[in-house]
DNA sequence: GGATTTCCATATGCAAAGCGTATGGACAGT
DNA sequence: ACTGTCCATACGCTTTGCATATGGAAATCC
């Protein structure tokens, strides 16, 4: 016995003719005889009495034809479902993404695209540093990460900037720099022997090196006061005076009251992007499908 | 897609092997790789990763197996079904018996019987009068009946005769009758002039003219005071002295006190069968099977 | 009432699918 | 380096499934 089969002879059942049931199958009418007969011999009953007019079920037939519907239902069911997960359109989904990421609206827009365009997708999310979540998406615990900077560049990953921002210098609303003109940049040298606050350096994002490397090359050499493990605790830290900090510009508008927010001279190489983490060789359409509508919608950005 | 190829994707799945698999499945490792790969194709997923060790399921692998597995279990329980209703074991079997028939231990017996020994056989049980068990055994509307006498016999219809018992007959008391010796058998002629009760003729069984022939026949004349629809009702007129009436033995325990009851006198060749109604055409098993099953019972009777 | 139509059954041939045997190639443990 | 254990590939044979052509029975139409 066979799926096949009892389409077959679901069809028949259903058109009570041999003949306009052969041809909805689009097959000829003599393999449905042929098919017909071996599923009667196979399960020895007969399944319907022949008349002139047509085929009749027989009690034996009614039976099967309840649970062969179901079957079929189900195993419909099933290559439906399989069809979805080839698409991408089902499955499990595990992304991470870093708090400065999560910063960026980009990242809440796009995973709510996501969910609203691929509703049988199940979206799992976990935040976590930089450093950990290029660990998890190469160990294939992950499927894709958001992030900000590669801290590390683990070979069999793809890292895809997605969007490019500037990064903004934070201080003080009282502090000296206020009093430059709205719009000014900030001279690099302004920074010299200014406390600075930054990211504490294991898994943490490349900014603050970088930060450090420029300002070395350029002999300016600020004061670092604190190490913190978020960005938005940098924030938090400079409305209370604590010292000056960067951040990128879509995490600009903290303590819009006490902190004040500025870019550095353009001479300065030194922005943030946003940063899409994959498996090279991760075949899964989920996880393709996923990258290209992130790469769509940082296309069209601003939309 | 197929069952079999399901079939080999789980077998493959929960070995983890696809030699071992192969094996279990009693067919060679090459098809079986080759059914993976056409599965994997058709449907667009990678299913397992290969590696050196073995077979490990992919997350599509996974979802499959819980679908596959549950898809594949309720095949079988149709196969399952299927089986038992072509053994007779399942299925739905109508059966009508006339007040007579079942007033013979032997007919609610062997229904029991037959609810003990094929739990899953609906039996639907009917009462009527013979004429009408037979017509509607003919119309196919009844697999079975259990009538007494034929009292029709539509060519089509087949009429078995399970038990054969005497007849008696059935008086007052009060009668004259009674003062025959205990154990005696009455002659014929007693009959003469005295009030007898008879079952209606229409679809009535054969009983009371097979009864009223033999009167005739050997020139005994007695008066027909009473024509009831069942033979309970005569037993109730024949206490209430309204006459003399016949009826199987196995119907001779009513009304102890107010009947007495007797046989007839040895050359009376009137008794009463048991008979199985059946259409000859009726190749169902479940019907067979209650046939064989009630021939076997009869044949061991009393048991 | 015979011809026609409408069903299903049977016969035959061909193309494809499924399985078996033989063999190749990658990897791990000895 | 060798061997054993996997899975993949190649090839031939048998079986299966479908199509075309035809037969036969019952109902319908003129």
């Amino acid at each position: 016995m066979d799926i096949r089969q009892l389409r077959y002879f679901a069809a028949v059942a259903q058109s009570g003719h041999l003949t306009r049931a052969a041809a909805s199958l689009g097959i000829q009418q003599p393999p449905l005889t042929q098919q017909l007969h071996r599923l009667e011999a196979e399960i020895g009953l007969a399944l319907f009495e022949r008349h002139p007019k047509g085929m009749r079920l027989t009690e034996a037939g009614q039976a099967l034809l309840v649970d062969a519907e179901r079957l079929l239902a189900d195993f419909d069911a099933l290559r439906q479902r399989l069809r979805e997960r080839a698409d991408g359109e089902r499955g499990t989904l595990s992304v991470a993404f870093t708090s400065s990421s999560a910063a960026h609206i980009f990242t809440p827009m796009a995973l709510r695209e996501m969910r609203h365009h691929h509703p049988h997708v199940d979206l799992h999310l976990t935040e976590d540093h930089a450093g950990a979540v290029i660990e998890s998406v190469d160990a294939a615990r992950l499927h894709a990460g958001l992030i900000r900077w590669p801290v590390s560049q683990p070979r069999g990953l793809q890292f895809e900037t997605l969007l490019r921002e500037p990064v903004m210098l934070a201080f003080a609303a009282d502090h000296a720099l206020a009093r430059l003109p709205a719009g000014k940049r900030v001279p690099l040298r302004c920074l010299h022997d200014e406390p600075l606050i930054l990211v504490r350096r294991p898994g943490a994002p490349g900014l603050y090196a970088r930060l450090l490397e420029i300002c070395e090359h350029a002999g300016v050499r600020p004061r670092v006061v604190a190490e913190v493990e978020r960005m938005m605790t940098n924030l938090n830290l400079v409305a209370a005076g604590t010292g000056l900090t960067v951040v990128p510009a879509s995490m600009s508008g903290h303590h819009p009251n006490a902190i004040q927010y500025r870019r550095l001279q353009a001479s300065v190489r030194l922005d943030a992007p946003l940063t899409l983490v994959t498996r090279k060789a991760d075949a899964s359409p989920l996880t393709r499908l996923f990258g290209n509508r992130l790469r769509a919608l940082a296309r069209q950005w601003p939309a």
